[in-house]
DNA sequence: ATAGATGTTGACATGATGTCATATTCTTTG
DNA sequence: CAAAGAATATGACATCATGTCAACATCTAT
């Protein structure tokens, strides 16, 4: 992807930019009406006030366009796997974990529309499903590494597959995050938080 | 829906229901073959030697084809669903869960083909979706008929919210059982059941 | 044997997608 | 500064899938 914001000295191009944000922004609307399977290009570029073909000059189709709206909900996932952990004991690991997946859940839970189009995109398009993937992957490393260092501290208990264990616990996360998205869970973030933390750490760390 | 298999002494009657199994049979085929969203009416009836609209006749459409073949499977689901549960201990408990979790991922890894064909259409069909759900909502009061069981053996730790741990511990089954189906899983089903249940319950059941 | 019910059919209307030749708008060059 | 040329924009078109329906075929029952 090329940047953006820059070249605005050329008049074609900052058309062209003026265009391109147009069209994102109709979508933006449009995913947020219909659905991602109901939103169609056509609604798009009525929206937009723009031709037809303009939307593929721009963009290769709905996937694509949508990856591009994802970008700075994806960014905000980011962040929060870049929370730092260094535990001393199972309980101040139990409060960091508790916290990340607590602002995990949070921000599903504001960005729920747009996740909402999101989830549906992942079961169409195999585009938007690699865009997750990514941010899952990116998780679960950051779980590994948070798990090596509570064993190097000698936190954990013995015997376990580190890297299923980490999968498992995003598994949990990630499940949750999608019956918020949905709306089908009632329980507050908060709770489910609390409640799935303290059996991964409790599975995970050794006894006190 | 009505029994089928009887009411054979009808000629009609019959044939209806030979044309229905024609077109079950090759649906399944185009499905395997093609994916859930790639594979078309046009193809299924072509292969079963009906006219289009025959399909319609029969079927309300793509969806509701893909949830009568899914029903064999998701029987076998529940009868995993249906193991008898009554340890005596935290060691007994996770002997009998661990033997679940296994049968569970091992039965995705079988019927690996037609699963990833529900893993597509649940993402596009609210039918599919609806039927999914279904099998996980019993697996999960199943679960928690078994913590609670645990419970009143005083096998479990103080605190827990029950009903989300259930879910929870549910969640992480289904999707390593999606990461098996997607192929995306190099880790035998024997060592990913051992350590999620590993770490679930040590962390549901009270320490020695 | 014939009326009527049951089942089958494919042509059609609809609607979405992606492409492409053409038109438009701006920049650069002689 | 005019003309060539590059970058954008456009919408008509070809393609393909869906779901419907009026007509047709087949069987049952009177």
């Amino acid at each position: 992807m090329d940047k953006k914001g820059v070249e605005t000295s050329d008049k074609r191009h900052l058309r062209s930019m003026i265009t391109r944000e147009k069209i994102l922004k109709s979508a933006k609307e449009v995913f947020l009406e219909e659905g991602f399977q109901k939103a169609t290009i056509s609604q798009m570029i009525k929206k937009a006030g723009v031709g037809y073909g303009t939307a593929y000059v721009h963009f290769e189709g709905k996937d694509d366009i949508l990856i591009v709206l994802m970008e700075d909900v994806m960014a905000k996932f980011y962040e929060i796997a870049e929370t730092p952990f260094s535990p001393r004991s199972k309980e101040e690991a139990n409060d960091i974990i508790e916290n990340q997946a607590y602002s995990f859940l949070k921000l599903a839970e504001k960005e729920r529309d747009i996740m909402c189009v999101l989830e549906q995109a992942i079961g169409v398009s195999p585009e938007a499903a690699n865009k997750w993937k990514e941010t899952r992957e990116k998780f679960i490393q950051r779980i590994l590494k948070d798990i090596h260092y509570s064993h190097e501290n000698g936190l954990t208990r013995a015997g376990l597959n580190f890297e299923l264990v980490a999968r498992g616990w995003f598994f949990v996360n990630e499940m949750y995050l999608w019956e918020i998205v949905r709306g089908e869970q009632r329980a507050p973030v908060e709770e489910i938080a609390e409640a799935i933390t303290s059996v991964y750490t409790a599975g995970l760390y050794k006894g006190v």
